[in-house]
DNA sequence: TCGGACGCTTGATCTGGATCAAACCTTCAC
DNA sequence: GTGAAGGTTTGATCCAGATCAAGCGTCCGA
């Protein structure tokens, strides 16, 4: 099984073909402009490159941290899907969050020096491992990472917030609609299409994800299929086919008649987005 | 009424009687060994010094500051008690954290540079205003004070992590147990008792915050007293009565002879706590 | 090509906690 | 004191989503 250690595997057996990609700096990243870069001055960038991110291919399965590890690294995802996880003390687990390219792990070690999650790919893809002390002696010299840093810390506590605000108070059908339209969103912001993609992650990621069993989301995603709402394919290529009421329906305190009893809703009662939500900048 | 955002209450009148305790530094606080100064080298401490936190007393309902708010300081809360809720855009809104003396709040603000949630005092008390500039200035030049600011920022994305691991998989008994025992820590890290304490909040801020009703955290805190678990008096004051007992419940999975029904449990079906837990360092 | 593992869907049933409702404290202003 | 407003407890009922249980689709290795 793959879930060893991502270090005790790779440290040894690939240094050859690292080789290549450590050369090159972060100009060559597909992510860059999603990643640390966008944050720093421009005459400041050259010092961004003598960093040389160690950078690493994993495959699905593999192991980036485990909860408990010695914190040494933070993570870019350059490509690949990825989940963490936190264990619980009575054997249950919880997944806190699926990441894609641009984005970060490894914030969770800081406080402690000890990953307080698990973090495993979902699929093969590559990372840049970001060793901390290293980062952060750059940063020292470098204002703009500073800042950027805990711009990117403090967006991860709000990340965190709405998701418990999410698993506090809404109901199966929103936290699944949210979580796509959360989804597209993220695709969106990559200039992939933010209509048409593949779920990464199995229906009970998702349910656990989402504080719900897999049976629920499965028929929560029926439902909304059955309502034309969205098309799915091989049970993991998801259309969303009315963004507008999709939106509707996450924003919306719950409404059961647009999505009751297992039934798509008859155009009669299907109402318009109304006014103005509350005001929140 | 009081929900006015305390700048524009505060900074009109209460110039006067700041002024005092603005001269003395952080050495007077009685939150210092757990505040900041904590993580900054001894012979870094009077950069410290200069920071010169303005401090200021807030009542009882006093908002710190609002959701949508333009960011621009950290608060250290030095005494009372305090909350932050998100609103959603539903009408709903969720509570997202208590917070206690030592405690930091605003974290969310930097991301965006506007505040991500409200936070409001429960009860009437003082709190440090950290100048977001001024610190990361001090901080380019104070590197202890970056590294103490990261693992600050890293603690609350845990600790948020936490949360979202109690909503997405406990059921209420453990949550409202887990929400008990990680007040009597804070408590006893303060130095107060651990096994006495008042609740700041109300029943419904408590199922606000867990992802219950209030009537159930009631119901809850009813079945945990008849279990000779915990001592309620006027509804506020909680003695925690057996804290191994109530650690036993918030580790464990689901056991329902512990607390089923309404009904203490008789001598004879009690459970000693069970074996090595998980291990999770 | 087959078989088996794994993930997904769908149906039937159950139940923990929500909801609705009423009464009871506690506090505080007058 | 008295009364009103909030907050809390408690009971009765309901229901969204969990649980249990088949059966199906799809992938993949032999």
């Amino acid at each position: 099984m793959s879930f060893d250690n991502i270090h005790s595997r790779l440290s040894t057996t690939n240094s050859f073909q690292c080789a290549a990609s450590i050369a090159d700096g972060c100009a060559a990243c597909s992510s860059s402009s999603l990643c640390w870069s966008a944050g720093i001055a421009v005459d400041e960038k050259r010092w961004f490159d003598n960093l040389k991110f160690t950078r690493r291919r994993v495959q699905r399965g593999d192991v980036l941290y485990h909860m408990g590890d010695h914190f040494e690294s933070i993570y870019a995802v350059r490509s690949g899907f990825f989940k963490t996880r936190v264990l619980l003390e009575d054997g249950r687990d919880h997944v806190t969050s699926f990441r894609m390219n641009g984005e970060l792990l490894g914030f969770d070690g800081i406080g402690s020096q000890t990953y307080s999650c698990d973090a495993i790919a979902l699929e093969d893809g590559e990372i840049c491992i970001i060793h901390y002390q290293r980062l952060m002696h750059l940063a020292s010299k470098v204002q703009s990472l500073s800042l950027e840093l805990n711009r990117m810390m403090s967006r991860e506590i709000v990340r965190e917030q709405q998701i418990m605000a999410l698993l506090g108070t809404m109901q199966a059908d929103k936290r699944v609609v949210t979580f796509l339209l959360n989804l597209s969103m993220r695709f969106n912001e990559r200039h992939y299409s933010a209509t048409h993609f593949i779920l990464r992650m199995t229906r009970e990621e998702i349910g656990n994800y989402l504080g719900l069993t897999l049976e629920t989301v499965s028929r929560v995603l029926g439902r909304l299929q059955t309502a034309k709402l969205i098309g799915i394919e091989h049970s993991k290529e998801i259309t969303l086919l009315d963004v507008d009421r999709l939106r509707a329906l996450s924003r919306r305190e719950s409404d059961p008649l647009l999505l009751a009893n297992n039934l798509a809703v008859p155009m009669a009662f299907r109402r318009q987005p109304i006014g103005p939500q509350l005001a929140h900048a």
